[in-house]
DNA sequence: AATCCACAGGAAGTGCTGGGCG
DNA sequence: CGCCCAGCACTTCCTGTGGATT
């Protein structure tokens, strides 16, 4: 027995070619993002500075892989006087962290804390003035940034303070509100080229799809429906290959796991559901206690059969909103929570109701006067369960 | 018809926080 | 550094709505 045997899959030959870091040798239907690019950045290799970009697009439309391409290709061209370096913002989110970072990636050695900017900022000069050196600095989720006008002024500044050599950058942000977020000066220097990255339909998805299949699962393991479905399921949510792409994965796991050695339609709309709760279970988790408790209160109002007053209505059972606040009050003191206002509840049902995590509707005739009936949207069981280990620790 | 009920949702007020400014 | 003010989360109070009750 060796090591080859132990991961031995039915399903996988590479799992690692599904994940959003992977950058295909091919990339797929963003010739044209990549060519702008390009040509932005082409002047280095004549001596001359070349423009900012600013990359706009959703998420999981390839505004990473691109640019990750992008720095593949300036590697190709071996000149050793222009340096790429692609940085995640939410990593390095301040001025002072993109700066270290630029050092450390350009000196080779372990950057320590406790420099003063002014010294990395000076590093970093000298590193292009020494032999007209270019950067070109990829700032990957830029709107993550704290002090994005000081990093931009700062590396605009740069620009100004050498003679020969330069400094440039591409920004990725994927909100759009992001630009308003900037100062004039910074805003100016950021978008002197934009490039806006629109969503995958369903057939570039397909093709995505396919072009990593061969790659990561065995031979004939995925149904051409499986594919199908995947593909149109991500179409659906904003057209994010990211999305698509997970949803083979899982639908994998889960073939695997069934040992049925095929991935079929059936698998892929598993995997759709455990990303629905997924996403749920997450966003329950996040929100506070008070609209947490008022969940719970909706899943143990619909799991108690004392609370009578339920009303059917196409098969679903709706409650009523005065019930289940009175339910949540009691709740509240149990846990001891001060409960909230009958006036706030409202409010937050609204909320919740905006989350797609409850349903309601208006109950025209039936009881007395008029009420609004709720019910969650999701299974309450499933619910009591994300609340009791988050709510309850 | 008048009144009540059970709720919806607007207006104004309160206590706290964080950011800008002199 | 303190000060002030805006904004937020929430409460209190209030008016409106429409079927139910008397």
């Amino acid at each position: 027995m060796d090591f080859n045997e132990i991961d031995e899959s039915a399903i996988f030959k590479n799992k690692s070619v599904l994940s959003p870091h992977y950058v295909p040798q091919e990339l797929l239907y963003r010739e044209e993002e990549l060519k702008k690019m390009m040509v932005g950045v082409a002047p280095v290799f004549k001596g001359f500075k070349p423009k900012n970009i600013l990359i706009y697009g959703k998420t999981g439309t390839g505004k990473s892989i691109t640019s990750k391409k992008l720095l593949e290709k300036m590697n190709d061209m071996k000149d050793a006087r222009v340096k790429g370096i692609y940085l995640n913002c939410r990593v390095y989110d301040t001025r002072y962290k993109v700066f270290q970072k630029l050092v450390s990636e350009l000196k080779n050695e372990f950057s320590k804390t406790g420099y003063s900017f002014a010294l990395l900022y000076e590093t970093v000069l000298d590193w292009i003035e020494e032999k007209e050196r270019f950067i070109i600095i990829i700032l990957d989720e830029i709107d993550f940034v704290k002090d994005i006008d000081a990093l931009v002024y700062s590396l605009t500044r740069a620009n100004d303070d050498i003679q020969k050599g330069g400094l440039s950058m591409i920004g990725i942000s994927n909100k759009i509100q992001f630009k308003q977020k900037l100062g004039e000066r910074s805003k100016s220097s950021i978008c002197e080229e934009e490039i806006v990255f629109q969503t995958y339909n369903s057939s570039q998805l397909q093709g995505i799809l396919n072009q990593r299949i061969s790659l990561s699962f065995k031979e004939g393991v995925i149904t051409p429906g499986a594919v199908n479905l995947a593909s149109a399921i991500a179409a659906r949510e904003n057209g994010d290959a990211r999305y698509a792409l997970n949803l083979l994965l899982r639908s994998g796991e889960l073939a695997e796991r069934k040992k049925t050695g095929k991935v079929t339609d059936k698998e892929v709309e598993e995997a759709r559901k455990m990303a629905e709760e997924d996403k749920a279970s997450e966003l329950i988790s996040s929100l506070p206690a008070h609209q947490q408790l008022v969940l719970y209160a909706l899943a143990l109002t619909s799991a108690d059969v004392s609370y009578k007053k339920l009303v059917e209505d196409g098969g679903e059972k709706y409650y009523f909103s005065g019930e289940v606040y009175d339910h949540y009050t009691k709740i509240s003191k149990k846990f001891g929570f001060e409960p909230i206002s009958a006036r706030w509840y409202r409010e937050y049902i609204h909320e919740l109701e905006e989350m797609g995590l409850i349903s309601s509707i208006h109950s025209g005739s039936g009881v007395r006067g008029q009420t609004t009936l709720l019910r969650l949207a999701l299974e309450n069981s499933k619910v009591k369960k994300i609340i009791e280990k988050t709510l309850m620790k």
